[in-house]
DNA sequence: CTTGATCTATGCATTCTGCATACATATAAA
DNA sequence: TTTATATGTATGCAGAATGCATAGATCAAG
């Protein structure tokens, strides 16, 4: 039986943080919520498709595809062809790179602040809580893939990640 | 010194229980995002200001008139007037009322089952943790309405939550 | 009673989104 | 080979939600 105080209280966390890291990354992607998102992600994955992307975004695949118009258009994003003729492989130009660096950065910098009041061994405590949260949240593939949309694969290794390992463990 | 991998994971757990928590308080009162944290809220404080609202929804007052427009085109909340002739005030309806209760308990139940994998006492655990990152992350009374847009004040009484106790604490 | 501040409402443009559809390419079947 | 079906991308169109600038109403102070 969990404890409704505790459940209103993680919600009202998550909700803050979120509006945090909205905040933050939106201003470094223009083109709303998803762009960041989409910048991240096709870092850590070069030459997926489209339809792809749209799943791990949750959008329409039209929507992607707009987005994806918007972000070339401003230079971030490259469109190149694929052994398949019909989807084209997404890569991030150089400066699209850059961009996605300093949305992680400032991402983790919403997070490092964040978590600055706990100490050390608080915050191991805490890791070890959200991963247990973080496994049993994840349903599949293209699950760990949405939730994992704007992770940084740096600081956190995939052999270690609770989303990965339960998408394995299937 | 803050752990990036605590830093990606909590964020990535916050993305995640707001994507869900959006996706079900949303389907249960239309009108996007804010809608739902307008009723939560305006049930928490009847008779406020539509200015009061947009400030903690974080939107501009005219967004937050059309969407008392339209919450109030759907019979969920109802203007009245004030002794401030200049302001109206915010109530919900019978029906408004009803829907608050639904959007509450599908909360509810979204972190009752994100929180069920942990046990009684890793679930205090994570709540004193989770008080603690509240409290800092509250800069005054604007920052805790927005931060409690959603919240259920009957799971989390006010004398002891920590946003409002933060807020009081200045 | 005048001036300035506050609160609400609306016209307008913009952004983002999804649905339906068209088009190109791949895959499989006849 | 030819035909049919599935898959991936792109676009026309409409709808939803938002912000800015502005107008109108009311209050508070001088």
């Amino acid at each position: 039986m969990t404890d409704d105080r505790t459940a209103n209280l993680l919600g009202a966390l998550a909700l803050a943080l979120t509006d945090r890291l909205i905040e933050e990354t939106e201003t470094r992607a223009k083109h709303g919520a998803a762009a960041p998102a989409a910048l991240v992600s096709i870092g850590m994955a070069p030459g997926e498709p489209i339809d792809r992307l749209a799943r791990t975004l949750a959008l329409s695949h039209s929507a992607t595809v707009r987005l994806i118009d918007r972000l070339a258009a401003d230079g971030l994003v490259a469109r190149r062809s694929l052994p398949d003729g019909r989807a084209v492989g997404l890569h991030l130009t150089r400066a699209g790179a850059a961009r996605r660096r300093a949305i992680l950065e400032g991402r983790r910098q919403v997070l490092g602040e964040a978590l600055a009041p706990l100490s050390a061994k608080q915050q191991d405590n805490l890791m070890a809580l959200v991963e247990t949260l973080l496994g049993r949240m994840t349903t599949g593939r293209q699950s760990a893939d949405h939730i994992c949309r704007l992770c940084d694969e740096d600081a956190c290794p995939q052999e270690s990640c609770p989303v990965e390992c339960a998408v394995s463990a299937e």
